[in-house]
DNA sequence: CAGTGGTCTAGACCACTGT
DNA sequence: CAGTGGTCTAGACCACTGA
């Protein structure tokens, strides 16, 4: 019964051809997000009777894409009233995303300075962040994060080495979750992270270009894959004045 | 076929009997965490045909159950291979609670030092973060919030008065939120939160019994009711030693 | 009251994992 | 390959909202 296509008309804006590759509920969201960037805030969407008749799904299947959307902050439901636009102007930081796309949601141009690139030995600290033996190899990496060429972050980055070989070869301007992604094959799936405030000391203070002792963020993150093995060991300390971290929370989704 | 009950025998632990007030997904989810409390890290749980057999539901509803606490981080699934317990060491901070809460879940008593309650007229930027006429009368109220007697953030609060009459009445000692909840009907639903380091003044200082310029960290909340209505405006100062913010976030649910 | 979202079912096929 | 989670359907009743 999966397979099917209604081979009707084409009836207003909302007709689906379905790709087979992608489960149809994801379908549905990317369409729905993008007729939701065309209404207001507040405004009500179609009911989800209508819309599963619009797309030509059930209505449980329309209903997983639109609980999607309301987990990621799109949209607002109301038992008895209906399904509303939401204001997206908080950014939505439940989701996991790199620095790159980070930057990119909030209209910034992101890119990188590389400081150093090394093969070490995990060491005590990190091999029990990391699951390794302290003599497991690992790479360190230490960027300069830049928003529109402005210094955003200070970024300490861990990876076990045989994940990732050669890892020192590639372009660390760029995106490391996307080298990750294409090169590798290893995706993030979920990572811990903890947030506390510092002040900055001289050198940070020289790299991030304020002055000594500003406010800044210390965000420590560990990334795991989805059979939740640890896939990196993430330092990043935020320039206080330019970066705040945005929150949507709910209760019990 | 909504009200059905297996009555059948009692077999092994699981036998549920539903209260009709509650959705069975809800019923069958607390269940669950029960179990899991007894089992290990990396346990495998039984198959979801299984489990919705011995809980005497449909698989659907098995389903939404476990991907609930999927999403609570209770447990990781992985296609093909099973659902699996996770550690639980990281506290479940995408989740709305209160300072009570969030402190009970750390392990410490949480209470309160009252340092002022008033009812003033909402002014330009309360007007505007509550949606309200600048004239209107909102509750201010500033405490200081201690876990196990020692002294953790400052916290200033806002809210809309005609929604809360006579609030400088109740026992500010105590949780806001449940005050809110049993004497006024009103629930967060959820929160907006930004995040930003700071260092703190004298003032703070002392009352945070810190040293001043000390590291903390700024927390601004808007907090909302089921309909998105504002209901509170809250900045917490957050001694940044004894604090930090522990998150799990996930690629795309 | 009509219309909305919330819940629930029984059965089916697909995609993936590990042996 | 067997067994797991992932997706999908068609239809039903419940709980709530707002006019």
């Amino acid at each position: 019964m999966q397979g099917e296509e209604t081979a009707s008309a084409a009836n207003m804006s909302a007709v689906l051809e379905f790709d087979s590759d992608t489960a149809k509920h994801e379908q549905v969201r990317t369409r729905l997000i993008e007729v939701i960037a065309t209404m207001n805030t507040g405004d009500q969407l179609p009911s989800e009777r209508e819309l599963a008749a619009q797309f030509g799904v059930s209505r449980m299947t329309l209903r997983q894409a639109i609980s999607s959307l309301a987990r990621a902050g799109y949209v607002s439901r109301l038992q008895g009233a209906g399904t509303f636009v939401i204001d997206r102007t908080i950014s939505k930081n439940t989701e996991l995303t790199g620095f790159t796309e980070d930057m990119a949601a909030r209209g910034f141009n992101a890119s990188s300075r590389l400081l150093k690139v090394e093969r070490v030995a995990a060491g005590a600290f990190l091999g029990h962040e990391l699951i390794l033996s302290p003599e497991e190899m690992v790479f360190h990496i230490e960027r300069v994060r830049m928003a529109d060429g402005i210094p955003m972050c200070l970024e300490t980055i861990d990876l076990p080495a045989d994940l990732t070989p050669d890892l020192d070869q590639q372009p660390l301007e760029k995106s490391l979750y996307a080298i990750l992604a294409t090169t590798y094959g290893i995706e993030l799936f979920e990572a811990d992270q903890i947030i506390t405030p510092t002040v900055v000391n001289q050198e940070q203070a020289r790299l991030l270009q304020v002055p000594i002792h500003s406010p800044a963020l210390i965000v420590k993150r560990i990334g795991f894959d989805r059979k939740r093995r640890p896939i990196e060991h993430a330092i990043s300390i935020y320039r206080g004045d330019r970066y705040d971290i945005r929150l949507v929370i709910k209760r019990r989704e």
